[in-house]
DNA sequence: CGCCGAAGCTGCC
DNA sequence: GGCAGCTTCGGCG
């Protein structure tokens, strides 16, 4: 295999964040397509159930808010938490759409 | 069901 | 050292 088509991505390795931020990038990057997470989910996922919040941040955090899918994560609710990025919620809102994933 | 306040975590000034 | 933030939970009406 090729390594090269799995880097399809960016290196969150090689950006500059903290460790709590890369795990974060790491888990929207595992995160198939059509798929959502809850911030409280990631937050268990990287290690820190209780770090929901702290987990928002990394996310709205990352230099590649188009590269990382920060929309495929979402209040524990089943709805749009926030958006920080360009167009706010209403972008996230129509990249879940595009990705196949209705809200209800 | 909707609103309010408090809690636990990180990143930055 | 302290504040604010893409949240979460519990209690109350």
């Amino acid at each position: 295999m090729n390594m090269k088509s799995f880097m399809k991505k960016v290196d969150i390795e090689k950006l500059k964040g903290t460790d709590f931020q890369k795990k974060v990038w790491r888990v929207l990057l595992q995160i198939p397509k059509g798929e959502i997470i809850t911030y409280k989910e990631l937050a268990i996922k990287i290690g820190r159930p209780r770090a929901a919040r702290a987990v928002g941040n990394a996310v709205g955090a990352n230099p590649f808010p188009i590269k990382i899918p920060c929309h495929r994560v979402i209040c524990s609710d089943g709805k749009i938490g926030g958006y920080s990025g360009k167009g706010g919620v209403k972008t996230k809102r129509a990249l879940l759409k595009k990705e196949g994933v209705i809200m209800l």
